[in-house]
DNA sequence: CGCTAGTACTCAT
DNA sequence: GTACTAGCG
C-alpha cells in the first residue's frame, strides 16, 4: 500500500538511530522488504531461470549484522497474497518487464536488459520458503502472516513479543505502530519512527488524535485498494478531519462540495470510507 | 501552497 | 515500497 507523502510530514516524529540501541530485545522484520531488495541483486538469474541463493544470503547477512548488535530478530512474511485487482495488474507488469528484458538480453545487451529485469521482480512464495529453510537451521524466529505482514507485525509489537519493527512501508504507522525502523543500512543505522513523538509534527496539529482518526486521515489521503479522491492529499484529509471527526459527514459536506458528480466510481469510494 | 504524475532507486561490482 | 520534482489549480 503506502500512503504517499507521510513519511515526509511526520519527519519530527523521525530521528537517526543506531540498531545498538534496541540490544537485548526483539525486533519484528518485514521479510518483504528484504525478499525485495535481496531479489534486486540477482535478477538475471532470476529472469533466466537460474538457480541462485543470492537471496537468501542477502537476508542472512542483515541477519547476522543484527544478531552481532544482540538484536532478537522475527522475520515476518507475507501469507495470503490478497489476490485484488492492482496484484494481478502488477503481475502483468512484471512479465511484461522480463519479456522485454529477455528480447535485450537475447540481442546481447545485458545492461539494458538488467533495469528491466529488475524492475519484473516478482516475489513469489518459493523465495520465502528458501529463507525460511535457513531461518529454521539457524533457530531464527519466524511466522508467515495469515493475511498481510503488516497488521502481523502491529499484533505482535501489541503484545509485546517484539518491541519494535524494521520496515521501508510507511503503513506500518497507519496500523499504529510504536517503534518503526525506517532506512536501516548495513552498518545498523537508520531512521527511528517514534509514535509517542507523533505531537512534534509541524506539517499540522496531531495533539489530542486518536490513532483512529489518524488511519482514517490516512484512507482519505488514498490507499491502495481503491481509486482516491483527486485533489485530497494528507493535508486536505487533516483538514476535513479537524473539522469534523466524522468521516461520513465529510463525505456528505466537504467532497460532495468539492465534487458534485457522483458517479458509481465515486459511490464505491464514498462505501469504503464510511464502512472503515 | 497542496496534489499529481513522472522519473529514479533498492544490489553490488 | 521509497524520494524527488516539474507542472498545474
Amino acid at each position: 500500500m503506502g500512503i504517499t507523502g507521510l513519511l515526509t510530514v511526520l519527519k519530527e516524529a523521525q530521528e537517526p538511530v543506531h540498531i545498538s540501541s534496541f540490544k537485548g530485545q526483539t525486533l519484528g522484520i518485514d521479510g518483504y522488504v528484504w525478499l525485495h531488495k535481496g531479489a534486486f541483486g540477482c535478477s538475471q538469474e532470476i529472469a533466466l531461470g537460474q538457480d541462485t541463493r543470492r537471496y537468501v544470503n542477502y537476508i542472512l547477512k542483515k541477519i547476522e549484522m543484527l544478531r552481532h548488535f544482540q538484536i532478537v530478530p522475527f522475520v515476518v512474511f507475507d501469507g495470503g497474497s490478497l489476490t485484488s485487482k492492482e496484484e494481478t495488474e502488477m503481475e502483468r507488469e512484471a512479465k511484461k518487464n522480463i519479456q522485454e528484458g529477455l528480447r535485450l538480453f537475447n540481442m546481447g545487451l545485458k545492461k539494458e536488459a538488467q533495469t528491466y529485469f529488475q524492475r519484473g521482480i516478482n516475489i513469489t512464495p518459493k523465495f520465502a520458503k528458501d529463507v525460511i529453510e535457513e531461518l529454521k537451521k539457524k533457530n531464527i524466529q519466524y511466522v508467515v502472516a495469515p493475511y498481510e505482514a503488516d497488521a502481523q507485525l502491529a499484533y505482535l509489537e501489541r503484545e509485546g513479543t517484539i518491541q519494535g519493527i524494521i520496515t521501508e512501508d510507511s503503513d506500518l504507522i497507519v496500523y499504529g505502530c510504536k517503534k518503526i525502523i525506517f532506512k536501516l543500512d548495513d552498518a545498523g543505522n537508520g531512521m527511528l519512527f517514534d509514535r509517542e513523538r507523533l505531537g512534534q509534527v509541524r506539517s499540522f496539529s496531531l495533539r489530542g488524535w486518536t490513532d483512529e482518526t489518524f488511519r482514517k486521515m490516512c484512507i482519505l489521503s488514498g490507499c491502495d485498494y481503491l481509486s482516491s479522491v483527486h485533489g485530497v492529499g494528507l493535508k486536505r484529509s487533516h483538514k476535513y478531519l479537524q473539522r469534523s471527526r466524522d468521516i461520513k459527514q465529510i463525505a456528505e459536506n466537504q467532497w460532495i462540495a468539492f465534487h458534485p458528480q457522483i458517479d458509481s466510481e465515486n459511490d464505491e469510494i464514498r462505501r469504503v470510507i464510511c464502512s472503515g
